[in-house]
DNA sequence: CTACAACCAGTTTTT
DNA sequence: CTGGTTGTAG
């Protein structure tokens, strides 16, 4: 029934056996270090993979050379990655390799992917003893045990259920929030800490609660047989650590373990695979300390520096020929790692000399970096800078944090630029999102039958297959859309009863929203409108299933979206796009994503844009974590600079909005740590003036070079670009305001007093309609402009 | 009980 | 600026 039960399963013709006499085609054109860890098939290898060094192609020949040596089936290989699309492309390359006879690699997969097929095997042995409550009538104190069945909590769920606990341990939820409990609780399991193993030390977490409350959750997911991702490990571990059988089970099966990207496994993955590797030692940890990214996540930069010694005997081999990018700029991100202490240490170097050197701007404010690098895109596909033309696929914008993605949204969407945001929300993916999107399309355009076909029975109106197919029919032979079809099929009798009367209420629904949209009504309201009649909303209310509250705030977003645009239809066509970009593989698009998102990934053009202090190295990381986080910043950037293969740009803004706020920051100081011997400092018009040397500066002193330019001492004297707006607050009495004046207040914006009752005031606002307000938060419409200094 | 205006707190990064 | 929560009016 299973990998287990019969071994061959997701294995292997035999005929893989008979290949091990041939010549093995993946060791070609390996490199003498890349070889060497191929080959090194038994005991612990450690290796070493500096970015851009060939890793993945080593990893995916050893696991090749394996099955082809015949010292391991493909489903004796356990083989775990980090992300869905690391695993993915492996299967795809070892597929490659070996062709198409390797069906599957069973157990190849993410940590916690490997770990749902493990759980769901051994859930019962997983238990809790329940305790009583007050309030539980039924029986106190019992033991629960996981099902096979169980669900997987997401992140919204985990606060959720937090809150619940949080209000029943009467807390107060503002000043303890589940969010930091949640952050709390993560720690530990990344930490293989169980509630009852928390050291005592830190008992005076959340408030004295925290090992409580982490054991309050822990029984309740029990109880509604749920586990959240940091359980999927924790319970495995358990498991293993409490029954040496299953566990020795499986150390024999897993004849070898290879672990990719081992710089950020955390304490619980490490036990995990110690455990495993425990018996026959044959694990091979491919990694680079110098691009541990995930210590906010748990990640212990620890776990590979310590290798050796967990693994006596282990076999190192280091990866430093870089085949991805030219000298100048290996050099600058060689350069600028070079600043951390307690590196495993690497010389990376290339044959690839020559090339553009890594290319360093300013620019006034983050909206004029968004202009300067969509000009730089196009400006690259048609060739520069001694580039032959790029295509947009080969370019790419990394930004340390994922709310830098929206300027440049906003400017390609209004140039036309096509871009794709990898690892954004997957908002309007949404099943809700969809349906409601459908019920949209129909009232601006009744004859999409797509949607029309989406929608016809969501709410559920008794109109099935049957029903559908005679509308269908009514439909062709009338040459007509499905709208009218079914119109035709309820006058002719085809559909009948019940079904019949809740299909011409949806008929008559799309046609009275159709002419509302003619009719230019706003489009807010006809959408919530819309939402309301259909019955969609009240679908949702009446879902007893723990998501349907989550649904429902998706669609209050949904309509909250709306507010940015005139109509349904600038809607439409914006989502539209958007659903383009996620879906719309193989179009040459510019991609835009976080550097963490990045890792891995490689292009000949790379920008980077947003490195100033408190952005880029973020405020988090320099208020708190000390050196440590310094560092962990620092190597995001070594990533950021590594994914270039042939042109790398960093930018830099004077003036930024932050929270609405305008606020004018320092280059980053990670500026001050590249060599100016690779670095190009570029002029940008209306912040240096050209008074920048664009060469030849001294060693170190590029960001001196910055402070003392004309342009950077001009824009320190220019102050913010714009100076913070806010509302003057009058005083309440006596209300200076008459019925007809015109009025500004901060959220609706412009308005004509209607009524005056005390200090509450009727204003129909131009945009928002009538709203009641408070006459401290108006003034009147000609002072609007007022700056409060 | 609902709706809505006022208030307030938050922004890394993700399986 | 955004989103979520709170307090109050209806």
């Amino acid at each position: 029934m299973s990998d287990f039960d019969d071994p061959f399963e997701g294995a292997v013709s035999l005929s893989q056996r008979a290949m091990a006499a041939r010549p093995a085609p993946y060791l070609d054109g390996l490199n003498e270090a890349q070889r060497a860890a191929v080959e090194a098939l038994d005991g612990p290898v450690l290796m070493l993979a500096g970015a851009g060094t060939g890793k993945t192609r080593a990893l995916t020949a050893r696991i090749a050379h394996l099955i082809h040596t015949g010292k391991a089936r493909p489903n004796e290989i356990l083989a775990v990655t980090f992300t869905n699309k690391a695993a993915r492309e492996m299967k795809d390359r070892i597929g490659r390799l070996l062709g198409d006879s390797v069906e599957g690699m069973p157990w190849l997969g993410t940590f916690h992917s490997v770990c749902v097929k493990l759980l769901r095997r051994h859930a019962e042995l997983i238990s809790r003893d329940v305790g009583g409550r007050a309030d539980d009538l039924v029986e106190t104190g019992h033991t629960a045990t996981l099902r096979p069945n169980f669900t997987i909590l997401d992140t919204d769920d985990q606060i959720r259920l937090m809150k619940q606990l949080i209000v029943a341990a009467n807390m107060d939820e503002k000043r303890w929030p589940a969010r930091t409990l949640a952050g709390l609780i993560d720690g530990w399991k990344n930490r293989a800490l169980t509630p009852e193993k928390v050291p005592s030390s830190e008992a005076g977490a959340f408030n004295h609660r925290g090992t409580e409350l982490y054991a309050a959750y822990q029984d309740r997911l029990i109880t509604l047989n749920a586990v959240d991702f940091g359980d999927l490990l924790l319970h495995m571990v358990t498991i293993f650590q409490s029954r040496p059988d299953v566990l020795e089970q499986y150390q024999r099966w897993f004849r070898y373990i290879l672990v990719d990207e081992y710089q950020d496994t955390n304490i619980a993955q490490y036990l995990w695979l110690r455990l495993l590797a425990q018996g026959h030692r044959n694990i091979c940890c491919v990694g680079d300390d110098d691009q541990s990214i995930y210590g906010w996540r748990g990640a212990e930069v620890g776990n590979i520096l310590r290798f050796e010694k967990d693994f006596p005997g282990a076999k190192v081999v280091r990866l430093e020929q870089n085949y991805r990018s030219t000298e100048h700029i290996l050099a600058a991100a060689s350069r600028l790692i070079s600043a951390n202490a307690g590196r495993l240490g690497k010389t990376l170097w290339t044959e690839a000399k020559g090339g553009q050197k890594v290319r360093l701007i300013g620019h006034w404010d983050g909206e004029e970096e968004a202009r300067w690098i969509g000009e730089e895109i196009e400006a690259l596909r048609h060739g520069a800078h001694g580039l032959p033309p790029m295509r947009l696929d080969d370019q790419a914008i990394l930004v340390r944090a994922s709310h830098q993605m929206r300027a440049f949204e906003d400017r390609f969407l209004s140039i036309g630029l096509p871009y794709r945001v990898i690892g954004g929300p997957r908002f309007y993916e949404r099943l809700e999102i969809r349906d409601a999107m459908a019920y949209f399309r129909l009232a601006v355009s009744p004859d999409d039958d797509l949607a029309f076909e989406r929608v016809v029975n969501t709410p559920k109106r008794g109109l099935g297959e049957k029903a559908q197919q005679a509308i269908q029919r009514v439909a062709r032979e009338a040459g007509v859309g499905l709208v009218l079809g079914a119109r035709g099929a309820v006058q002719q009798g085809v559909i009948s009863g019940k079904a019949a009367g809740h299909l011409r209420g949806l008929v008559e629904g799309i046609g009275r929203w159709h002419a509302a949209v003619l009719e230019g009504e706003d489009h807010i309201r006809l959408a919530e409108t819309i939402l309301e009649e259909s019955g969609y909303t009240e679908m949702w209310l009446n879902d007893k299933t723990p998501e349907a509250p989550g649904r429902l705030e998706n669609l209050k977003e949904l309509v909250k979206a709306l507010e940015q645009f005139e109509n349904l239809q600038g809607f439409l066509e914006h989502v539209a796009l958007i659903m383009d970009n996620d879906s719309g593989e193989g179009e040459d698009k510019v991609s835009i994503m976080t550097l963490h998102g990045a890792k891995g990934l490689e292009f000949p053009v790379v920008l980077l844009p947003g490195w100033e202090d408190g952005l880029f190295p973020s405020q988090r990381a320099l208020d708190e974590g000390g050196q440590k986080s310094l560092e962990e910043e620092r190597r995001l950037a070594y990533v950021g600079i590594t994914r270039a293969e042939r042109l790398c740009t960093i930018s830099f803004a004077g003036n930024r909005r932050v929270y609405g706020q305008w606020q004018s920051q320092m280059p980053s100081r990670f500026i001050d740590e590249l060599p100016a011997r690779h670095v190009d400092v570029l002029t940008a018009p209306g912040l240096y003036g050209g008074g920048m040397r664009s060469s030849g500066i001294e060693e170190r002193a590029t960001q001196a070079d910055v402070y003392n330019s004309p342009g950077w001492k001009r824009m320190q004297s220019r102050g913010p670009a714009t100076p913070a707006r806010k509302p003057v607050v009058v005083d309440a009495e006596p209300v200076p305001f008459q019925i007809g004046d015109r009025v500004f207040h901060v959220k609706f914006g412009y308005g004509e007093v209607m009524e005056v009752d005390g200090d509450t005031l009727v204003i129909e606002f131009d945009k928002a309609g009538p709203k009641h307000v408070k006459a401290g938060f108006l003034k009147p419409a000609d002072h609007a402009d007022d700056v409060p200094f």
